[in-house]
RNA sequence: UGGGGAUUCGUCUAGUGGUAGGACGACAGACUCUGGAUCUGUAAGCCGAGGUUCGAAUCCUCGAUCCCCAGCCA
């Protein structure tokens, strides 16, 4: 939240935060008049067919957000009507993904249900340890929503349909052409009633028949033209394995979902705003005793240069086209995490974008802003040299070594010092000297000073070639003298970079990650196919680098900042002791990039 | 051409009849033993046309453009 803009009426603090998204308003509002006792229940319910990704994110933080804010409760469920999709391997990654999402921040509105229990009654994982608990599952109410079909069939709202999927859609009509009633559609209840028991006794095959709402096939909304409640699936379900043949629709499920477990909001993207009617109508029909929850919707993120479509991410993994939904160039929550986003960077990101209703694209520039923003703040300085070059000091001793002192964090000093080993033979950056430099380069050149970042000032005397031309060792001198803190240490030069003792420096394996896509919008117009806009360039491994000392003992997932380059992480799945391999999680910005491009 | 939504700097987002503000990005400068960080400054916007009003991003009318909906997917 931002601060007030009102001033401040006599010795008063400003008033409270005044910039409320639409939904916080709502729910504000609604708690003011008192409706639901004024409690706030929502949810996040992904469907266990993928895993979360950034997209998710938003509404995860959106959910829970507003469950802490008015001391309310989300509950973790899934969406798991459709047996032929779902796995559990995505129902571990989801509650994995949660988890480490809120951590520390809406765990306390978190809420699982006990083991086995399928009442929708929640509890708080973090205040009852050591009890068994799991997330909600759609599924748990198969039972109970097989009953409100039959109620709705007693209320002469819901029939069978004999129909095929082909002659389904022709009755239907399209957007501007109504529909027609299905010749089923005015069976008798007890009909209704004997064939729907039948169906779920496993008489009939997949598709011969569907149960479907009566509500109005003329109705300009398709959605509330008789819309498919209940369909046959001879198929085994991830959580409730062979008990069923038949499973509830989306439509049918989500709202009485919803109204099992007390949900009193329930937060949605902006492609179900069509169905809220159908949500309103299910409910309703019902007769239900207890308050209604209420369907709100709002816009997904779109983010520049990615996808956001579990379908089209499951596609990238398929064709091999990256390791996994865990692979660091993909915007899934593990992909992230294994980048070295932590989760807090992700939150920052999902409150600076905001929740409206406007379908835009978010610029990638805001995400990496919030990982830069939190990395810089807490991740401690190292020199890391990524394709080195080899400097000879001919005037530094062959045996000598000394231990310079440099500090962890120039934005915490909290963070302390550390000592680097400095020697005479040296690697430096190959991008740090150049032959023929062009204008406003001022790192090293022949015959040109720089300054070691932490040690000495540098100056090039000689460069060895090989027979091709390639520059293989510089031969340079430092000046004495110039020791950071010694007696001509504040002598100015122009440029600093980064180095490594060759007899002291580990080697290891670093990644570089750039975009997936060349393009903001892989994914734009009517039938394209993204994998043209795949960037040849969002992964370099680079396996001869060499890095200071104390990377050795780099921990799985740890985050550095290898100065002048960027933000690193250990990775996660490929570390191990005294062996680590480093993910680049994002450069830091780069002025001399941005000068090169200018055209001149 | 049926229905449902949306439209404010390049991008995201405030504003609810009374000076269009913030953030990112861009640009310029200061500072810097990270071409990082930090600081300062600059440019940049109400989809359009009418109307109501002393006064309109905001209210009304008519247009324009974009998104979503014709799964027995969610």
């Amino acid at each position: 939240m931002s601060n007030s803009t009102e001033k401040p009426t006599g010795s008063e603090p400003a008033a409270a935060p005044v910039h409320r998204h639409f939904i916080h308003e709502t729910l504000a509002r609604d708690v003011e008049a008192g409706r639901h006792g004024k409690r706030i229940a929502t949810r996040f319910p992904p469907e266990p067919n993928g895993y979360l990704h950034i997209g998710h994110a938003k509404s995860i933080c959106l959910n829970f957000s507003m469950a802490r804010e008015f001391g309310g409760t989300c509950n973790l469920r899934m969406d798991d009507t459709n047996p032929t999709r779902e796995d559990v391997e995505y129902v571990e990654s989801i509650r994995e993904d949660v988890r480490w999402l809120i951590q520390g921040w809406a765990d306390k509105s978190l809420r699982l249900k006990k083991q086995g229990d399928a009442s929708g009654v929640g509890v708080s994982a973090i205040e009852s340890p050591g009890q068994a608990v799991e997330p909600f599952y759609a599924s748990d109410y198969f039972g109970a929503l097989y009953e409100y079909a039959e109620t709705l069939i007693r209320k002469g709202k819901a029939y069978i349909c004999d129909l095929t999927p082909e002659e389904t859609e022709k009755y239907r009509g399209s957007p501007d052409v109504k529909g027609q009633d299905s010749p089923y559609r005015n069976r008798s209840v007890e009909e209704n009633l004997d064939l729907f028991r039948r169906m779920r006794a496993g008489e009939f095959k997949d598709g011969a028949r569907t149960l479907r709402a009566k509500i109005d096939m003329s109705s300009p909304n398709i959605w509330l033209r008789d819309p498919v409640l209940y369909r046959i699936r001879h198929a085994e379900h991830h959580h409730t394995g062979r008990q069923w043949c038949i499973y509830p629709m989306y439509d049918f499920a989500h709202c009485l979902s919803d109204y099992i477990e007390g949900i009193t909001h329930s937060i949605c993207t902006l492609e179900f705003e069509v169905h809220r009617p159908l949500y309103d109508w299910i409910l309703q029909a019902l007769e239900l005793p207890r308050e209604l929850p209420r369907q709100y919707e709002f816009a997904r993120l779109n983010l520049g240069y990615t996808l956001m479509s579990k379908r089209k991410l499951l596609q990238l993994l398929q064709e091999n086209i990256v390791t996994g939904w865990d692979d660091p160039r993909m915007p899934t929550l593990s992909g992230l995490r294994r980048r070295g986003f932590s989760a807090d960077s992700i939150r920052k990101f999902c409150e600076r974008i905001g929740v409206t209703k406007y379908n835009g694209l978010t610029d990638a520039s805001l995400l990496e802003l919030s990982i830069r923003e939190d990395l810089n703040a807490r991740a401690h300085r190292v020199m890391g040299v990524l394709r080195p070059l080899e400097v000879v000091i001919e005037n530094y001793p062959e045996d000598k070594v000394e231990l310079l002192e440099a500090v962890n964090n120039p934005e915490d000093p909290s963070a302390g010092t550390r000592q680097i080993p400095f020697s005479r033979v040296l690697y430096i950056e190959q991008d740090d000297f150049m032959e023929n430099p062009p204008k406003k380069f001022f790192r090293l050149v022949p015959g040109g000073e720089v300054r070691l970042r932490y040690a000495y000032i540098l100056k090039c005397v000689g460069v060895d070639k090989a027979p091709d031309g390639r520059v293989v060792r510089l031969r340079c001198t430092i000046d004495p003298d110039s020791k950071s803190g010694g007696s001509t240490a504040s002598r100015k030069i122009k440029g600093t970079i980064h180095w490594v003792s060759a007899s002291h420096c580990v080697q290891a394996e670093v990644r570089l990650y750039d975009r997936l896509f060349t393009v903001e919008e892989p994914d734009a117009g009517s039938n394209p196919d993204f994998r043209k806009f795949l960037n040849p360039m969002s992964l370099e491994v680079l396996t001869e680098c060499r890095l200071e000392p104390r990377l050795k003992d780099a921990q799985p997932g740890e985050s550095f900042q290898f100065e002048r380059l960027g933000y690193f992480c250990a990775d996660a799945k490929d570390t191990h002791p005294g062996k680590p391999v480093f993910n680049r999680t994002v450069t830091l910005r780069d002025g001399w990039a941005k000068e090169q491009q200018k055209p001149s």
